[in-house]
DNA sequence: CCCATTTTTGCAAGCGCGTGCAATTTTGCA
DNA sequence: TGCAAAATTGCACGCGCTTGCAAAAATGGG
């Protein structure tokens, strides 16, 4: 491909390769009558700059990484697509990169990003500030979850779980509910701490009480094993709170199909996300919604201010909103 | 990042830029003596070769596109994740590039790839090889979908369709089933032959028949409407059969809680994919599997064939295979 | 119409690396 | 040890583009 240069567009459109590389060179110095000089040429042509060989003149780069798990759960997979459709749209290039168990810091990092960054965006618990820091050379990394601290220079985009999970648990109190059972997510996780701490605090603030937990790994399986440990346990409760869809899914089957309860009216199961599938009247699943597309808008925003009108704040930060979303009451 | 140069490496190796380079070229003409002082040197300075300046330099590319649609189905995430993982470990760079309904061909590309592929995976039935063939620099494109002709220059991975329908309708037809409805792809995707017209090929080889049919677009929701337009239009039959997995849970689930049927009592229904979802309780679905983990691998394939090997075999073709998955039965 | 500003233009030096070629070193064998 | 062949090395040019700088052209005010 791109067998044309910009040398070319010159030759035809009778100007200097400076002139050709200026009017493709957003805010260059060009008058108006060369540029479209120059533009027709390519036109003729079918030149397209070459964004290898301007990335590596100019010593930046359009190239934004995604950083995400290597391990697909219910939700990043979409949550990457859609960022890599909205940054291919600003004519940005993301690059997923996946990490796993094996991850290593910046090392691993080092192997995989064999050229500079714009930025990062980072969805990957293992994932710290520091390791992505020195890859990116035009925006601070936009940090998905907590793994960096006050100082460092990174954007974040923060998920306000608390608003969501008051709202669920008087909704629930008002209606009487009085026993929780909490499907938790890895210890480990960034989100052990705003959703499943935070529903600690929120059941402390109502009458509401926590009778038994099991920590889980968002996976649907992981949902299975919870409740049969937990059931085995003790007697069920009013309610079973799991730190995410996939695994209140795979409670409430294991519920039904296995212990023959009837969902809701023995148990009342809650998940996080809202996932479409927890819309299908199969599983009528109330949740605490965390919409992706309001998450992809909020780190689009951060982008623009950084990329396009580069932006000199220390530190930009958007959070996104929940809700409890009440189905089959 | 990569303040460090092969030059810098050269220096304090004590050797020239090009051996530096050679040591970092497969294959190159270097004594294993400068290698080690060269790679010694690296470590000690955290060189990595830059991508983008060696392959300006080189006139090759390292990248690889994943043409992949905008809407996201339930089953293309994951393919686009997984191999997007399977290519990094290659070392490899995965470029994901989504095209939505206002693709116009090779003009589009164009607009998106700002720099020469080393090949590319086309997974959307609206990119024809011939637009994508022009941007491969390396090995030809890898067709996921049926859009080439016979002397195009691509690598073909199919799915054995034909066999898992077999399968399936030889099952049903032991166990009686008689009348089919049918919910098909959209007549212009590629899935629409193999998957729907492969299915009436096989009934016709039974003595099974197809009552009615329905044009789905591979949603959830284009199932739920698919149901309600067929059993406003005539009594139920044996079995259903939808060309996706999505489609035969949205129809499973308005037959169960639209219409109060028992499914499969009542009747049977069928998806094609086998998704995590498929499995589990709540539908336990019967279906066509065409495993993603598959695909990935013959892809895979193809790759390392063309690139590691650089085979120049005209066409490579992998065909993926399928099987009838008989659940709830 | 002239000269001081401002704007536009072309030149040329890179960006970091690959690679053909010729020079140099090493190797193998007599 | 000597010499031809093979392997290794360094030089220098170029990949396609950006950009500082100085020269050239356009602009504007008196």
């Amino acid at each position: 491909m791109q067998r044309v240069t910009a040398d070319q567009v010159a030759e035809r459109a009778g100007v200097s390769r400076s002139a050709v590389s200026r009017t493709f060179t957003k805010d260059a110095s060009v008058s108006a009558r060369t540029a479209e000089k120059v533009l027709k040429a390519a036109r003729e042509l079918g030149y397209r700059p070459n964004a290898i060989a301007s990335s590596l003149a100019s010593g930046s780069s359009n190239i934004v990484a995604l950083i995400t798990i290597s391990k697909p759960d219910f939700r990043r997979p979409y949550l990457i697509h859609h960022l890599n459709n909205a940054l291919q749209k600003m004519g940005l290039v993301p690059y997923t990169i996946c990490v796993d168990e094996n991850y290593r810091g910046a090392e691993t990092l080092a192997q995989i990003i064999q050229m500079p960054l714009n930025t990062a965006i980072v969805s990957a618990d293992a994932v710290n500030a520091s390791d992505v820091i020195p890859f990116c050379i035009h925006s601070p990394p936009i940090m998905l979850n907590s793994n960096f601290s006050q100082d460092e220079r990174v954007d974040v985009v923060n998920v306000d779980d608390a608003t969501g999970i008051q709202q669920m648990t008087s909704y629930l109190h008002d209606r009487d509910y009085k026993t929780v059972w909490l499907v938790t997510a890895r210890r480990s996780s960034s989100a052990f701490h705003s959703r499943s701490v935070g529903l600690l605090e929120a059941l402390a603030r109502s009458d509401m009480k926590l009778i038994d937990k099991e920590e889980g790994d968002f996976s649907y399986e992981s949902g299975q094993e919870a409740f049969e440990k937990l059931s085995s346990r003790g007697p069920l409760p009013d309610c079973l709170f799991c730190a995410n869809d996939a695994m209140a899914m795979g409670a409430m089957d294991t519920a039904r199909f296995v212990h023959g309860l009837s969902v809701p009216q023995d148990i009342r199961i809650i998940g996080f996300d809202d996932v479409p599938q927890a819309s299908w009247p199969s599983y009528n699943l109330s949740t605490i919604k965390q919409s992706v597309i309001d998450t992809v808008d909020a780190i689009m925003e951060i982008i623009q201010l950084r990329v396009a009108k580069s932006c000199d704040e220390d530190r930009i930060t958007r959070t996104v909103p929940t809700s409890f979303i009440a189905r089959d009451f």
